[in-house]
DNA sequence: CGGCCATTTGAACGCGCTCAAGCGCGGTGG
DNA sequence: CCACCGCGCTTGAGCGCGTTCAAATGGCCG
């Protein structure tokens, strides 16, 4: 899969642990990597990394890939509650803490390293305790990022939905690149956008025709996007681009 | 405001400090308690705790009362994200830390304890850190039933919805007073469970009546729920009681 | 070339929304 | 004490958005 010049692609940062160990004290940050080099996994796009209900470790960290958190109906329907990027983690468990509340899903090729329940008990003893430190940020980012989509999912236009997400999405990998090149490698069929903004992939479709008829977005390939107009989408979305990229994204340096 | 001996109330636990520093060593434990005895504050019903946007303290845990989570549109529709009650705690602040992603409001009179940043930092400090050990259950729980949620709010029909946020309230409920009895208060306008459910209050009226007229519930005052048979609310809501129990609420010992 | 999957487009239906009017209850003030 | 008011619940009518079903198109890979 050669890579254009103008579209971003998620590809492993070179030095990926220090991103997470950053700001951990010397003495804890040799072993912290340590024990992400050795719990290192790859899974192939498609493939279930964690099922729900199902036994699962209580934290993973996403190297490389875009993962879905999926939680599903009994008529089938799925709904994934969120996405997670590079250098995010997934905290997949339920309240019991030990099973996982969604079906973790790997949506691209996929490398994250993981650390056990025993082993995360352990690294809270560490004094002072950076764990917490670390994911705190990240995980009240996710928290507020899945209540902006609740609140459109539950009284949103099918464009505000997708405009929504298409934003998202892009300011995120936008914070990853640093640069700000309006092209982004979008690795999701309709329907997969379907079941991340609560649409059918029919209605998807049209949606998304109707952005591009009006100049906002393109859809050269079918998987490649390039926002004509951010300001429009995130207008269409209903979001302060500014506030968005304070508050939803976890800045890293 | 006397309370019938078959309607659920939501008292003040008598040592209601002792339920969340359970666990913590003797030594953490009485300057935990001063410190949520110094910063409990009373809430009168309807009025905001924290806005949306604004500064915010990044710990509150609820004594007393219901508050919910909600977020708004330009246009004025509310969604509410999540519901806080007794004994759970409201995690506000968005990825930068400092500000709330939400609009924290009082449903009931609500009695609730917070912890400033800075405070927070100095218990991280303690060793072992029981602070992180004490929410993280709370923070999995909520994000698991913010999941269920979404996922019925994407995809599921009136019905299902409201069904399922009787019964994740009830079940709630039920949890922390060990009995088994069937009739709850529920302090929330149509209207509100509107918000709560992504459906217009007009909405939710019919589908209330409609649950009412196949005597699935009764609404007495329209405040008081009686469930007079949880198992057809818990199969119209696709739940599963038993593991919603065991993962989506947490343990009062 | 044939098969498969994703996208696209059309047609029709139905759920939940908006608008609007009527009702019931509690609080307030004349 | 009763009249008034306001808020929340109830019910009806009609509509529109997004759904489902179905078929056609296009791209990729064997």
């Amino acid at each position: 899969m050669p890579s254009t010049s103008t579209v971003k692609q998620t590809e492993p940062c070179p030095a990926a642990f220090d991103v997470l160990t950053r700001g951990f004290d010397a003495h804890v940050r040799p072993r912290m990597t340590a024990l992400l080099d050795k719990n290192t996994r790859h899974i192939r796009a498609g493939s279930d990394i964690v099922a729900e209900d199902e036994p699962t470790k209580p934290f993973y960290w996403v190297l490389e890939g875009w993962v879905a958190l999926n939680k599903s109906l009994q008529d089938g329907h799925v709904q994934t509650v969120d996405i997670i990027l590079p250098s995010d983690v997934i905290l997949p468990t339920s309240g019991g803490g030990s099973v996982s509340a969604f079906d973790v899903q790997a949506l691209t090729d996929v490398t994250l390293s993981s650390i056990s329940a025993a082993e995360l008990d352990s690294l809270e003893m560490a004094d002072p305790p950076h764990m917490w430190s670390a994911i705190r940020p990240l995980s009240a980012a996710a928290r507020a990022r899945i209540g902006e989509r609740m609140l459109r999912i539950g009284h949103g236009s099918a464009e505000m939905r997708v405009a929504y997400i298409l934003t998202e999405l892009y300011l995120r990998l936008d914070n990853q690149c640093g640069d700000n090149c309006p092209s982004f490698h979008l690795p999701l069929t309709q329907q997969q956008i379907g079941d991340f903004s609560g649409l059918s992939s029919v209605h998807v479709c049209r949606t998304l025709r109707r952005l591009s008829r009006q100049g906002i977005i393109e859809t050269s390939d079918h998987l490649d996007i390039v926002i004509n107009d951010a300001d429009a989408l995130a207008g269409i979305a209903n979001v302060d681009i500014d506030t968005f990229k304070r508050e939803m994204v976890t800045p890293v340096p």
